[in-house]
DNA sequence: TTGCAAATGCAAACGATTTGCAATAAGGAG
DNA sequence: CTCCTTATTGCAAATCGTTTGCATTTGCAA
């Protein structure tokens, strides 16, 4: 992502400062969905001097050029994703939370189909399936 | 709603208290889905003495033993709506934030399947549309 | 190197929602 | 019908996540 990101900023007029660097490595670590203060958590470990402030406009500046994606799974608070390369949903896991990407054109499809049929153009969606693991029984 | 409502109540041991039978009235003649704000303003034109937060614990309280359910469409604030009589989905009109209720079928089925082929049992999901209205071009 | 707009840290502001507490009222017992 | 216990209420203050004003610092183009 680093090379991305400084591209992206340049493009944007962005500059690229240090925070903004050091927000960018903790994004590219990571590779679970955090919340805004765990992710500040993470960048405070490489520069402690990073305030929380920053990282909230450094992530609505990030999501604005589409390097990343802000979710709001539980009605709670924000989770980051990095920009997705391919669009798909989210399955939760109930018990800890975990978050696991998926995509299904089908479903896709009868969203077009579904919006079309009610009169409208479909423009965006929002899918999250929430679950409990089923193989603790068998195994 | 009214009897539903006072039933429900006695059921689960609330008592049907003054504010409480003004927000089920406000709720039964809501025909769309109003946040909280909204809500406790109509239930202020009934009763202008009925506090906010009496609102707020309500309709938790209301939530709890299924009366209604509590939507957050956008990120931003709590929608409310009576109980779905039949489970449905939402599509957002995102130029008038009216909400149209839609159910498919197929789309419940697929998911199941997506979430059993993770190794999920599905517990819950959450599908919101967003689309603008494509009428008005052609009329 | 210099100069200036962009970016930052801090603390205060915010909007939505929750909570502690003393006062009030529902509704079963007598 | 009155009394008593306990749930419920209104109010104000607290919380939580997020945003913003401002004085200070810092990229970076010239």
């Amino acid at each position: 992502m680093r090379e991305n990101f400084v591209e992206a900023c340049r493009r944007h007029g962005l500059r690229i400062t240090g925070p903004r660097k050091i927000i960018a490595e903790a994004l590219s670590a990571a590779h679970d969905h955090p919340d805004v203060r765990e992710l500040h958590r993470r960048v405070m470990e490489r520069d402690p001097t990073v305030s929380l402030s920053t990282v909230y406009r450094t992530l609505r500046q990030f999501a604005d050029i589409g390097l990343i994606e802000q979710h709001t799974f539980d009605g709670r608070s924000v989770r980051i994703e990095r920009a997705p390369t391919a669009h798909h949903d989210h399955l939760i896991d109930t018990q800890s939370g975990r978050v696991i990407e998926f995509s299904s054109p089908e479903i896709e499809a009868l969203q077009i189909e579904i919006a079309r049929r009610l009169g409208y153009e479909l423009t965006g969606h929002r899918l999250e399936l929430y679950g409990r693991p089923l193989a603790a029984k068998k195994r």
